[in-house]
DNA sequence: CCCAAACTGACAGGTTATGTCAGTTGTGTT
DNA sequence: AACACAACTGACATAACCTGTCAGTTTGGG
């Protein structure tokens, strides 16, 4: 089975983003380059999405992974659900991910066999398409980059703000979402719920981890609030 | 790549919980017993914990999928924040296997280097254990399996009640957790609310899907009542 | 004890994978 | 426009691997 842990490993190496030529793979995996031509075709023909490009190298832009899982019936209810949370309770990109998710599980006919297609769980978790949804890809990706936000924010008063905030973390409470972060209007945390963001900009500009203005900062200062 | 196909079918055939010889394998997938006896080893050293004892034949306990999957980043997020969800808001079984599931896929080297552990999401579905929690994973199998029930209801007014249903799904309101059942005690529909089930014991009797007693009927009669 | 069926080892023959070589075709750079 | 680079393709010999056959051994159950 050398050929197929091979096939892993090119896949392993390949998806760091960068581009690799089929030379340097031959050399790292010791197989000449032919070979690494035709793993190529295999793994094409598996569906993975490499690139390879004429007088540039091979790049695989969607980061992918191919672990041959082995999950036990329950987990499977697990991603089920999950799944049909998310795909009811999120915004529209994360509800496409979960959708298409678990059409792939749901697709290997190993599973169709033994699901009847459901799993006997409804998820009423929110009403129609909430307003600020629309921003949530763009919140996440902020807070996964440290990128400064400038939003626009309707409070539950009804004053209407714009602020540049450093967005923390994604909070999911049951029936709503909300966005900690750090406000620099109000120089400290606050909680902004997502549908009362009805605008939301990307202001190109990076913050640092500073200190006193971490989530776990904010988790702690809730932490103590709740001690008193 | 026969063999990797064949190895996967063999999976597929083991996977149905019966036993299976060896013979009986090599005669559907038309090779020889040898060859049967040597996939065994191949998928034994992958970790696919199929069971062979002499004299008796295969089988696979656990049930088991290895599907290659290929998922985008977006996948990703979406499973993890599925099953941050999963391990706040549902029973401690589903939470068990959410948190298992999570620690395979995350397992995987390929994805420890590109994801911080954490995708920046919270989850406060729920505040701690719910009382009717313990019998969720009954309900659910119950659920699957067409299994009456014996419960112990106590009503929002405090009213105590002991009653057979039928129980149809489980329903996720973002908070709560309820079960849409046919209510033997009633004689209709009845949504029960999880925390509310004081007492949850298995009747062994199951029952058929009786016209006008199925989820399809129940969604349709409160969709009915929402148009009025 | 006997049977069934999992297991093991050896070897020949077939199939597949690989390396070598000799090209062609795009892409980006000078 | 010429050039370098690297992806691609086809052909063929050889090495590696897989498979079937056969002849056993081991283990659990009746």
């Amino acid at each position: 089975m050398r050929r197929a842990e091979r096939l892993a490993e090119i896949v392993e190496i390949v998806r760091d983003g960068r581009l690799h030529t089929a030379r340097d793979l031959a050399e790292s995996l010791e197989v000449s380059d032919r070979t690494i031509y035709r793993d190529m075709d295999t793994l094409a023909a598996s569906g993975v999405p490499i690139e390879g490009e004429r007088g540039v190298g091979y790049l695989l832009r969607e980061p992918v992974f191919l672990p041959p899982l082995a999950l036990s019936s329950t987990e499977l209810e697990a991603l089920s659900l999950g799944m049909a949370i998310v795909r009811e309770a999120a915004d529209p990109e994360l509800q496409e991910a979960a959708m298409t998710l678990l059409g792939k599980v749901e697709g290997h006919a190993s599973i169709r066999r033994r699901s009847p297609k459901s799993w006997g769980f409804g998820v009423y978790a929110f009403e129609q398409a909430k307003p600020g949804f629309v921003h949530m890809p763009l919140i996440r990706r902020a807070v996964q980059e440290r990128l400064k936000l400038r939003i626009t924010y309707v409070s539950l008063a009804g004053d209407k703000s714009e602020r540049i905030i450093r967005p923390l973390q994604t909070d999911y409470w049951g029936r709503v979402w909300t966005c900690s972060a750090w406000c620099e209007l109000r120089n400290a945390f606050r909680a902004f719920r997502i549908d009362r963001i009805s605008g939301c900009f990307d202001t190109n500009e990076h913050f640092d981890v500073e200190h006193g203005k971490t989530i776990e900062d904010y988790l702690e200062k809730i932490a103590k609030t709740f001690e008193n």
